[in-house]
DNA sequence: TCAAAAATAGACCAATTGGTCAATTCTATA
DNA sequence: TATAGAATTGACCAATTGGTCTATTTTTGA
């Protein structure tokens, strides 16, 4: 669904493209209630039954949206074993995370946005898909833990904790531009990333791989 | 503002903090413009045109159940010095914003989703207080670093993941619902709370005290 | 007790909303 | 080049919105 099919013409590649990226944003800044199809046909250039003839509803429109935003989700979440060392996964994990929420916070936004209001638009696929994959990761923290690799920290609760952190820094970006004066630069995000990645991997017990040494 | 005045009557504080109450549960579930007053006329169990009556407009609630939010944001800050010990004065800020996510998580939403949305009306009241709070914080925790009782990462990294990591639990609660297949407890909350004043602790190099020990 | 003020409440309004329909223009291909 | 289908667009609609106005009822205090 979310990808867009190879037998649409270039022509409605585009404009569902087009859309697809105006209304990111829209409803992010205001939510699927607040925002207006209007909006989003201004944002887009293009007549409000324009957007309508791609996206047959503004339900349609908004679940296409956060399909899109789940399927990124998904893809990056890592895929390490029991075999892989916890400081080096854990830390490029947090800095994939921080990284999603420096070039992408719209998505982060909406995705937030969903699960404040209630995540009432979440398909069962994507919440068995998140269930399965959250208990692959627990089961393997777990056994980090019993070989004494990784402090006994709930690793549920320890997941919760870094998506927080990672995400705050798109989802609250209004609340840090205010407090600094200014947005976040890229040299803000590293240093934000190593303060974390080390905040996290030192109360977990593990030593800060030298790549996220510098502070 | 956000305080009733003396001088209104009894019907007075009564309505208007019904209608607040019903306001900050249809603001944190829809946002602002999601949010009809129709709506919470019928959750305050009164004709929306009492509820025009005792606020003079939608954005005019809506401000004063943000100055709600904030008044008791700011109340719970608390008042460390550098003279105390780092390990109880976090431990405790850390228990203390978690209680709060655990009783007020719709004022915690709704905070959410103004910051989410650009924080546009946050008075510069507020922003102002909001910044001195910041820098006297972050002067504090400098000095700890100074005396080499705190790890030194950078405090103001550190405040926003307390924030994060605190305010995740009222925020995303529908997100670990659906992971549980149920909502937090109390009991919950009590381990999420030690594991994460452990994580953050010992990610600071401080030992944690006693009474959030048990996980 | 009784009048002034406070509170309640229904009828109503203009603006905006998501969405439909029919007419027109463009594009690809046989 | 002719034509079928794709794409564009403005006119329009019913429902909902925040808010006003006016009339009635309830409460208060001299």
């Amino acid at each position: 669904m979310a990808v867009s099919s190879t037998t649409d013409s270039k022509i409605t590649q585009k404009n569902r493209q087009v859309i697809l990226k105006a209304a990111v944003q829209a409803f992010a800044q205001n939510g699927f209630k607040g925002t207006s199809l209007k909006q989003i046909a201004d944002d887009a250039q293009l007549p409000k039954t324009n957007v309508l003839y791609y996206f047959p509803s503004k339900q349609e429109l908004y679940l296409s949206v956060l399909e899109n935003i789940l399927h990124i989700w998904n893809f990056r979440f890592d895929q390490a074993t029991v075999d892989d060392d916890p400081a080096t996964v854990l830390a490029d994990y947090i800095a994939e995370k921080m990284e999603f929420s420096r070039t992408q916070p719209f998505a982060s936004k909406v995705f937030a946005m969903e699960v404040l209001n209630g995540a009432e638009n979440f398909n069962s696929a994507f919440l068995t898909e998140h269930r399965r994959w959250m208990e692959e990761r627990v089961s393997v923290m777990q056994q980090w833990i019993e070989e004494k690799k990784v402090a006994p920290l709930e690793p549920e609760y320890l997941l919760y904790h870094i998506w927080a952190c990672t995400q705050h820094y798109a989802d609250f970006s209004a609340q840090i531009r205010g407090l600094k004066g200014r947005n976040m630069s890229k040299k803000d995000f590293k240093i934000a990333t190593n303060n974390l990645v080390s905040l996290i991997l030192t109360g977990c017990g593990l030593t800060v791989p030298d790549a996220y040494r510098s502070l």
